[in-house]
RNA sequence: GUUUCUAUAGUUCAGUAGGUAGAACAUCCGCUUGAUAAGCGGCAGGUCGUAAGUUCGAGUCUUGCUAGAAACACCA
């Protein structure tokens, strides 16, 4: 006879090769058909909801490993929160106005189009983006309404966004004020950081004196001084033309200056460029005569080299260094963002005596109409003239050029709008301040993300939200023809735009029939309407406005925000000030923040540098769920690290995966839960013990790692569980009950029970992470194909009585398992056993031990996976390993004195008659 | 340059209140051939980025340095 046909040998239709490349994109295909996320809110209604709110990802490109990382996170999340009971929504969202779609419309169709048509080519390109991108994230298994995502360029989107800059306005929020931008002359026009490229460029280099006309200065200084002499501060330029815009000089607070006597009069340098300064000139005698620190010189006042009415002081600036010039920074306000910036602090006057043709207007003495170039030289010959020159250079230094003319820009201050940090509102608060008391109840993910937001709130500048662009969203105001005030109506006004808005796009503003008349505003004649856009972070800091409170399904405040790292400056700042300036608090209750994608150096990946790993490669090659266990197997918090190795290491770790589960689903292939279900108090005692096992993991994994967001450390639990647990322990010595009891004996039923346990519980752990691999062993376990995870919830993992004690109890015997297993490797080495079957145990156990040991009985050697087990009492533990003398049974391979004493089975033991022609053996133990 | 971080075996990660460094995977060796392009066992791998300091004692606390990341700024 032959035995092998009476032993358990399953199969399953599930492959042990993934495969995944080539079948998830199948998988995809039925989940889309089977309209997935829709039927889930079904499910879900009447939960309660966990909303995280998706952060826009900018329109432009295909996908990168960035964009892979942030969703799968957000997937991750999603499907972790619904299989906790929660109703969770996810609608993705695309940010789609802003420069670099404008710029890649002007590339593809030149710059000289209609203003309407070139937006209609923005909106256009801008929506084809998105379905490429949105291909893309499918592909990743990305759970959500991708038929309904958000688009900042929605009509309704863009008609809420300016609803909420009204907000802000009737908030008390809206300035208008000044501010250098980059300015191109040959564009007429303000540029972007973006288009903006440094180039050389020879500048006249020039050292100005300026007279100090408070003879107090010398008080600042100890030693012996000649209270008769001058002081004259000196100052280097390289950009002569901005001294008639000077406001101030600037020194550092903590810079040591010293009073040079040189030409009969005395100099004020910074200490450690006294030699450098001097040696301008040939041969100048001179002496340091004082020392002081630039903190003291603060307020001290100064006359301008060459308009004599005005006087400008001394003031402190953390920009000022000693690297070159003289320690002494010239200060134009209109001219450059740190002098501006210093300038906001000391109240200077932001005087912007340039126009928009780049030439001096025509109020302006000495240089009225000359072009800022012309008016170097014209500088320097003023100064000259007035003996406030010391001397003057060249040099070759890095500017910044118009990308389109290659021509020099300038720095120059024009009007724009101000969302203001330091204005009190009406409850007296200042944005600043609610921004800060919003982030004290904001819990952060990891935690120094607070204080990385909070050092930026504390330091930022007023938000100057104004463009000058085409494809935005419009401020849709009137200002006053000349005073430029707002008009009084401005909120109703705007509400009347906005509805407009709502039915034809952002194009009813530009619309020229659209004027202050038509909409019959108070005195339109006095009022023009702003051509400027609004900064394209404030469509995406909106949308807690203009998406989440708008979508029923949605709620704002959202649970959670969830981006990379760098939106502390973008996004979750943008969202936290349009939220308090809006609502008066942040619009998310937590964040969490993931670092960047980098090599396995720690290096970021970039082209240039060729170590960049594409996601559309990745899951051609391994498949979308090796990339989602790599996402969730790195520590997020830091950078994550990716290269071929660690890629291999991942699908290592998916394969051994799957075989857990392959092995599960094929030796359930004959049991069905409802027929054969062995009731809790008769299991085997080792099944109890997984389930307690079980139940301990599924705790962890489910109430501690996912609920904190601690993804890696979820996989790193649920892997050592597959590989020590499961694989080093209860499937390796189930696997004689398993093939060689009775099919459908107590003792196989049993353990056949705990895996069914096991397979739900795993599958549904793991569908957060494994979607794809998830949802094939579920439509296998449940048998059914249109059945997804999705639809329940963590699994009920039964609760055994005795918990503690069978935990120690088995725990004693997994410790002395090591043991043997050493020992039984010791004579393996030795030759003297192969297959540990061929073994027999003595035991010396200590009493405890050997009372745990007993209770066992016989079923102690399918513990140990040896051939027969005796124990003995004694003092200290200790094993000893026999090859046994008995024969092989032929269809258990345990080598048992029984085999042969049956005349009719004369191959195999009695165990294995009983379980072939009897009623099954009985399994109490293991 | 400033701010906020990171740095533990080949790889991914643990390391809780400072007390002789852990796991999994991979490598290597062996067993098995009834999870088989699988499974099981065993050995080996680290001066915890670096240098000081505090301490009886530091991966763990302090400071400097180096390398890397993000954001911001700058070249007057």
């Amino acid at each position: 006879m032959d035995y092998k046909n009476t032993v358990n040998l399953l199969e399953t239709e599930f492959p042990m090769r993934g495969d995944l490349a080539k079948r998830e994109p199948l998988m995809l295909d039925k989940w889309y058909k089977e309209d997935r996320y829709n039927k889930l809110r079904k499910k879900c209604k009447g939960r309660k909801k966990f909303i995280l709110h998706d952060g826009p990802p900018y329109a432009n490109g295909d996908i990168h490993l960035g964009h892979a990382v942030n969703k799968v996170l957000k997937d991750i999340v999603v499907r972790s929160k619904t299989i906790a009971g929660f109703d969770a929504p996810y609608v993705p969202g695309w940010d789609c106005h802003g420069l670099p779609i404008e710029h890649k419309v002007e590339k593809d169709h030149g710059k000289n189009i209609p203003a309407k048509e070139f937006r209609e080519k923005c909106r256009k390109y801008a929506k084809e983006q998105v379905e490429i991108q949105k291909k893309g994230f499918k592909r990743l298994g990305i759970l959500g309404d991708w038929e309904n995502p958000y688009l900042t360029m929605d009509y309704k989107v863009e008609a809420d966004t300016v609803r909420a800059l009204g907000e802000i306005y009737k908030n008390g929020y809206l300035q208008s004020g000044k501010k250098p931008v980059h300015w191109c002359i040959e564009c007429g026009s303000a540029l972007a950081e973006a288009e903006v490229e440094y180039q050389d460029k020879v500048s006249p280099a020039i050292f100005v004196k300026f007279k100090i006309v408070d003879k107090n200065i010398f008080k600042a200084f100890n030693g012996s001084i000649d209270n008769n002499l001058d002081v004259y501060a000196i100052i280097w330029t390289t950009t002569p033309w901005t001294l008639p815009a000077n406001q101030a000089i600037c020194v550092g607070h903590d810079i040591q200056y010293a009073l040079v006597k040189a030409h009969n009069s005395y100099l004020l340098i910074a200490k450690d460029l006294v030699e450098s300064v001097i040696n301008q000139k040939e041969n100048v005698d001179h002496e340091i005569v004082a020392i002081t620190e630039g903190g003291k010189l603060e307020g001290f006042k100064s006359q301008h080299p060459f308009y004599t009415d005005r006087i400008v002081p001394i003031i402190l600036g953390e920009h000022v260094t000693t690297d070159t010039g003289t320690g002494i920074v010239h200060t134009a306000p209109a001219h450059g963002i740190e002098d501006y910036q210093v300038g906001l602090k000391y109240k200077l006057e932001i005087h912007n005596p340039v126009g928009d043709d780049g030439s001096f207007i025509s109020n302006t003495p000495l240089f009225a109409g000359l072009k800022v170039w012309a008016a170097n030289a014209k500088v320097i010959e003023t100064l000259d003239e007035k003996q406030a020159l010391w001397s003057q250079s060249k040099l070759n230094h890095s500017y910044p050029h118009c990308w389109r003319h290659k021509t020099p820009l300038i720095f120059r201050a024009t009007s724009q709008w101000f969302i203001s940090m330091d204005v009190a509102n009406h409850a007296g608060k200042t944005l600043r301040k609610q921004a800060l008391e919003s982030i004290d109840k904001t819990g952060f993910s990891p935690s120094w993300g607070r204080a990385r937001l909070e050092a930026m709130i504390k330091n930022r500048p007023d938000w100057c939200v104004s463009r000058q662009r085409n494809w935005g969203t419009p401020m849709t105001f009137f200002v006053h023809r000349e005073t430029g005030e707002l008009h009084p109506d401005s909120y109703t006004i705007l509400e009347q735009v906005a509805q407009k808005i709502e039915n034809s796009g952002i194009d009813a503003w530009f619309d020229p029939e659209l004027t202050g008349e038509s909409l019959h505003i108070k005195d339109a004649v006095n009022y023009r309407k702003l051509t400027d856009t609004i900064d394209v972070w404030f469509d995406s800091g909106a949308t807690h406005f203009s998406v989440l409170k708008r979508r029923e399904e949605l709620l704002s405040p959202a649970d959670l925000y969830l981006e990379g790292s760098d939106q502390h400056r973008g996004w979750f700042q943008s969202s936290l000030l349009t939220g308090c300036a809006i609502n008066g608090r942040a619009p998310y209750n937590h964040l969490l923040t993931h670092g960047f994608t980098v090599d396995e150096n720690g290096h970021k990946m970039s082209k240039s540098k060729g170590n960049g790993i594409e996601p559309i490669e990745i899951m051609n090659q391994y498949g979308a769920d090796i990339l989602r266990l790599w996402v969730a197997s790195s520590d997020y918090s830091g950078e994550l690290s990716l290269s071929n190795e660690i890629l291999k290491r991942t699908a290592d770790n998916y394969r051994r995966i799957r075989n857990t589960l392959r092995f599960l689903l094929a030796n359930l292939a004959d049991f069905n839960f409802a027929n054969d279900e062995v009731k809790l108090d008769d299991l085997v005692e080792v099944d109890k013990y997984a389930l307690i096992r079980l139940h301990s993991v599924q705790d962890k994994v489910v109430n501690k790692l996912y609920a904190s967001f601690q993804f890696h450390l979820a996989i790193q639990e649920l892997v050592n569980y597959c590989s020590e647990d499961l694989g080093g322990f209860y499937l390796d010595i189930l696997k004689d009950r398993l093939y060689t009891s009775k099919a459908d004996c107590h003792a196989r039923r049993s353990c056949q029970t705990v895996l069914y346990h096991l397979t739900k519980s795993l599958a549904l752990m793991f569908s957060p992470i494994l979607c794809f691999t998830a949802d094939e062993v579920w439509e296998t376990i449940q048998n059914d194909k249109s059945d997804s995870t999705l639809y329940h919830t963590y699994h009920q993992v039964p609760v055994i009585h005795d918990s503690e004690m069978l935990q120690y109890k088995w725990g004693q015997i997994e410790e002395l398992r090591v043991i043997i297993l050493k020992e039984l490797e010791n004579k393996r080495v030795e030759g003297v056993i192969g297959s540990s079957l061929q073994a027999d145990l003595v035991i010396k156990a200590e009493e405890q031990l050997f009372e745990i040991l007993s209770a066992l009985g016989n079923d102690l050697k399918f513990v140990y996976m040896v051939s027969s087990v005796v124990i003995e009492k004694a003092t200290t533990t200790d094993v000893t390993v026999i090859p046994s003398s008995n024969l092989k049974c032929e269809r258990c391979w345990h080598y048992s004195d029984t085999v042969g004493s049956n005349h009719e089975h004369n191959t195999i033991c009695n165990r294995c008659v009983e379980n072939v022609v009897g009623n099954g053996e009985i399994r109490q133990f293991a």
